[in-house]
DNA sequence: GTGGTTTTGTTTAGTAGCGGCACAAACTCA
DNA sequence: TGAGTTTGTGCCGCTACTAAACAAAACCAC
């Protein structure tokens, strides 16, 4: 045609519209409601710093979208004046995201609704088969099942796998324990298994550790943080996760909080990675039971570890065993803190249990060793959510709603 | 009056628009201009996302604000068809931010426009008074001078200083080889040394390493970088800086990246933290002139480091005390990879001319000391910038302008 | 030269999200 | 029974954008 056929139809859309268009409001206000940051429509309203009009119509797109639930009936905070707000809450029977998590010891699948809820959850395998695509595909055929069960509709998909992830390619560097290839495609294999099952949205796939914080800032004892730092042990092993500004910080590789090589004891013992006493084994589940002298058991390494501190404590040498733990886990934490001065830590595992068993210790470390801990210190918290792996790969297929709820929905 | 004047001027104001409101496209488009990454408003649409007309307003509206220029003359680049586009520019005679450095030789103060070009320089003094508000008096006394000589318009002034500073108190921690009281509240002594000279904009006050990281992400060797690290020694000890996303991060108090204390040699010299083989006694200058045998003289240790590495590699002392100190600076970066993950690596003062002297040697020990550094490797570049810490203060008062160009300037 | 193509810039009209405002509703307290 | 207080809604207008047509300034082929 002619030089107006030729400008029609430009493709202005090849660039996509970096400045976000749209509701700009109803992100933010999905993830008030999402985080539990907003009962109701008056503390919408001030937490987006919008006007009451805006706050309403927004409430109702989100509602009209099946997302969030706005009472019929009034309820009035107990001695407050003026009129009641009406409670917003997560839509009951609203859609699901589809959460998947490999471990160890099998996997697990479930359906994990708006505001970290978990809906159902399907029974978990306990071995693992040698080839990703397999196991990945059985998660999957459970979750499935739990949709197909329950009819609610799918917003996307997420795994977590005991292994860094790295970026862009979605490989498993050094699955944990699974017999898998190192480099196996995960990203790429779980994506394949969620559209083979013909289950709806995006699949995500992320490192157990970094999802756990994830969840943990949105639903449990990190909420609020700004700059979460999060710690754990499974069986063998130390992870560690960022969350800054309510974003997983995963590097720009994905290979960020590898905090097993910290050196915590420069007498200690030799690592695999060439140096010696390193956090990754100095402070793990088979590092203490080897301190307090335990063959391990067939109940697992973290199980054993957890009841052998639980259950004698009182026996000096499992007491000596957790002190040395402890400070060396200090060291470590410390380290971290001078790196990366978060205002909360979280720890997960055997971590999570060393802390319970003397917090004044590991927190006297921790001041004591990071520059500027003494005047103050960070808050050291242990995990509150349960299945919080879970939880979070779940955020993960959640996120682009959260982003865009017209344009992942509409 | 009545209900309705109640109801009248509500305080809708008072939890401040948390979605940004006003031109949008504003801020992003003057800060591709001020990276240099938009040389016309051709690129500027695909850069923005926008429609040409969008990308025309803006920059219209950036040229009446006095920020940028649009040349008269369409000016055609070499090789291309259509019609030409009019470069954009920095506007030569726009404003400028007040930059003032503080450091163990003395302090400095230029004027640094848009694009991160020093447009005026003081002379600097040599010697550094103990008492800051002094020392902040004479800088910003220089700088007022040269407001005045140029006659251009200040929209902020930004202060560079060799310690950690504190958030959100903005206290000098640990001002090294400065005779100031640690602790010292240098953010409301600069801001009240501004106010008093009647500067107009608001004041700033950061690290030294930190705001030189800024200046090369935006004007330097880190341009590009998503997850950028900086690392840099001056007389004595090791700092280092991290930028995400164009932002600097420093932490929930401003304490990130104390990167000093990272053991990187267990056996090496003790350190004043309490423990040895600290990145910040091993490889600072002083360690380097101690390795080799050479008494510090009067120049400056960081003089006669580079001096001696410069002209003296060839001697097997040198040599092997160099590579020494290499070593041990790789496995502290290589410790900083595992955690951190950057895509770039950026190294100034001793470090800088270290990586200069063997590149090879360096990289390849980051690469095999890091967990994931052996496919692939970060890349790790030289500071490029005269005066990057300047031009990174400048870079603070700045940030309002960038974020919200109406806003700050209209 | 002439005409066609390509890229850039501008004008005009239309749209969507949000602020401002008035009003209404639902509670407490005196 | 009001008066005060807080919450929710309808309506209008502003503004920053998109869409689409037009215009301008270069190139090339003939």
């Amino acid at each position: 045609m002619n030089g107006k056929a030729a400008t029609r139809g430009e493709a202005h859309l090849s660039a996509r519209t970096r400045l976000e268009r749209g509701r700009t409001a109803l992100g933010p206000a999905l993830e008030l409601v999402h985080t539990g940051r907003a009962p109701t429509r008056a503390v919408l309203t001030a937490e987006l710093g919008v006007t009451r009009a805006t706050a309403g119509a927004v409430a109702a797109e989100l509602e009209a979208l099946g997302l969030i639930r706005i009472d019929a009936k009034p309820s009035a905070a107990a001695g407050s004046q003026g009129r009641p707000s009406h409670r917003l809450s997560v839509a009951e029977t609203g859609p699901v995201a589809l959460a998947a998590q490999v471990h160890a010891d099998g996997f697990r699948a479930a359906l994990v609704g708006l505001g970290g809820r978990i809906v159902a959850t399907a029974p978990g395998c306990e071995t693992i088969d040698a080839d990703p695509a397999q196991v990945l595909g059985s998660v999957i055929e459970a979750g499935a099942q739990l949709l197909r069960e329950t009819g609610r509709r799918c917003v996307g998909a997420g795994l977590a796998v005991p292994s860094a992830v790295a970026e862009p390619e979605g490989t498993a560097l050094n699955p944990l324990h699974l017999a898998w290839p190192a480099g196996a495609q995960v990203r790429e294999i779980f994506a394949d298994c969620v559209r083979n099952a013909g289950i709806e949205g995006p699949a995500f796939t992320g490192n157990d550790v970094n999802l756990a914080a994830l969840a943990e800032h949105r639903h449990g004892a990190g909420r609020g943080a700004r700059d979460l730092l999060c710690v754990a042990t499974g069986h063998r092993g130390v992870g560690g996760a960022l969350v800054l500004d309510g974003r997983l910080h995963t590097g720009s590789s994905g290979l960020a909080l590898e905090v097993g090589h910290l050196t915590v004891h420069p007498e200690g013992r030799p690592c695999y990675c060439g140096s010696r006493g390193c956090l990754d084994v100095e402070t793990d589940p088979l590092a203490f039971l080897t301190a307090v002298g335990v063959e391990p058991g067939p109940e697992g390494l973290l199980v054993q570890a957890r009841a052998l501190l639980a259950e004698r404590y009182a026996d000096p040498a499992v007491r000596i065993a957790a002190e040395a733990l402890i400070d060396r886990l200090g060291l470590g934490l410390a380290g971290l803190v001078n790196i990366l001065n978060p205002d909360r830590i979280i720890l997960g595992g055997l971590h999570r249990s060393l802390l319970e068993a003397d917090h004044e210790r590991l927190c006297a470390v921790v001041a004591d060793r990071s520059l500027w801990g003494r005047s103050g210190g960070v808050p050291i918290l242990a995990c509150t959510l349960d299945h919080n792996s879970l939880v979070g790969a779940a955020e993960l297929a959640w996120q682009p709603v959260l982003d865009d709820p017209l344009g992942a929905l509409g």
